[in-house]
DNA sequence: CGCGGTATTGATACCAATCAAGAGTAGTGG
DNA sequence: CCACTACTCTTGATTGGTATCAATACCGCG
């Protein structure tokens, strides 16, 4: 993991979203003004309400990103893995982070201050729109969670979560596909809005129909048809 | 209303969130490869899952952007109001609208091509950042709204449903803040994840609390105090 | 070995959906 | 002008999915 950060090159860059279609010259501007950190596991990189100062990266590892109400109950907003940014938006609105991030794994994390964003905007307006098209994708997320969340039963909305986890940080074993990012029963219920109680009934049900295993918080789906058939079944 | 559409000039763009801060000549350009309609009450602009050809926004009027599920399961997603875009980010995404637009009363319509937008964005750049804006500080709104609807009431949800709409477009009387959008008690519940009869029920005991009222679907809120207490009221 | 964090599992309560019926209200056309 | 229709709204009765309350079990770790 400390050899990630000694091999980190421009190239790194270019597979990431917000760099996507920059020449080569252009990414060793972004890499000259970055900082790379490393982030042990359980790091809080910001918290909720703090004033914005960076626009934030992962290049290794895994964070949650989380929002509390007034009261403690939270709402777990997404995880973020390698390649993807993160605290970003705030720069653009009003400059407090709306949620906290923390590191999930040992990570690594790449960022740079918002002066540096806009002047590198500046010189590459490509990177605005990579923003608008990040951003635009995760709104549709958003909003397609939200649909789910007002019109879906609990056992649906976790079926989904374990599918769109699956989908974006999962490796295929023999025995199915294992979500690489470490699930409390917590964060489940937290990213579906429902109570850990109901959310480990399910998963425990589930897992002596076979559909899935669990073992030390890593979750391995092996059956996909019948995880999707109840994402999709009203009744369920 | 016939005579606004006579009266647009480059000024009137001024004050869209889309081109804050462009000179005068900028906005010319813009307007010079706009398009002007005219959106008789019950328009549908676009439906979910057309392919997205325009940039669009609302000079006039009201436009409910609603998303459908596969079966007949709604939800209102927003209002738009003069002088907010919709319907763009899908040209920076998958190019399908993810959901519905329908005028909701009489309005005008301003829009553009794809081309015209990326020729404009090309030109200003500064058209790309006011769209990071806007789209982040939706992106905002949805997330506060998921975790209202996972952590949050019915009644509060209901109750902060209306506060968002008087912010948004209400006007002030006498005898309190008015919604100018018209609002079936069918929409109030798709706004959060209700069923008209519940919304129906809260709405008409409110009414007869002296809360609010509400003729012809234009609701009046009379104690914003009361409300708000609903609103942040855990046991409501 | 005990201890904090995590997970399981049963019993109960309750909010809101669902089922069901009817009462305004607006617009239409004869 | 009035019947006719469609749509919105109200209101009662019942059901059921989940939260809540409560207790116990598990497991890595100091």
């Amino acid at each position: 993991m400390n050899t990630a950060s000694a091999s980190l090159t421009p190239e790194t860059l270019a597979g990431m979203g917000l760099f996507l279609g920059l020449p080569s010259p252009a990414l060793a501007e972004v890499m000259a003004c970055a900082r790379v950190r490393h982030l042990p596991k359980d790091t809080t990189v910001f918290v909720q309400g703090e004033a914005a100062k960076r626009c934030h990266a992962l290049i290794e590892g895994h964070a949650r990103i989380a929002q509390s109400d007034d009261d403690g109950a939270q709402l777990v907003v997404r995880f973020i893995g390698p390649g993807e940014m993160f605290g970003t938006v705030a720069l653009f609105t009003d400059g407090k982070y709306p949620a906290e991030a923390v590191a999930v794994v040992d990570s690594i994390e790449i960022s740079w201050t918002e002066a540096a964003l806009y002047d590198l905007i500046g010189r590459h307006p490509q990177i605005a729109l990579n923003i608008v098209k990040i951003i635009g994708t995760r709104l549709r997320e958003v909003q397609e969670r939200l649909r789910e969340l007002a019109t879906q039963r609990v056992a649906s909305r976790i079926a989904r979560v374990l599918l769109r986890l699956a989908a974006q940080g999962g490796h295929a074993g023999s025995d199915g596909t294992t979500i690489d990012v470490p699930l409390t029963r917590k964060d489940v219920a937290e990213m579906c809005g429902a109570t850990l109680h109901t959310a480990s009934r399910l998963l425990t049900a589930w897992e002596k129909a076979g559909l899935i295993t669990t073992r030390h918080q890593r979750v391995t789906i092996r059956k996909f048809a019948g995880i999707r058939r109840i994402a999709e079944d009203p009744s369920h």
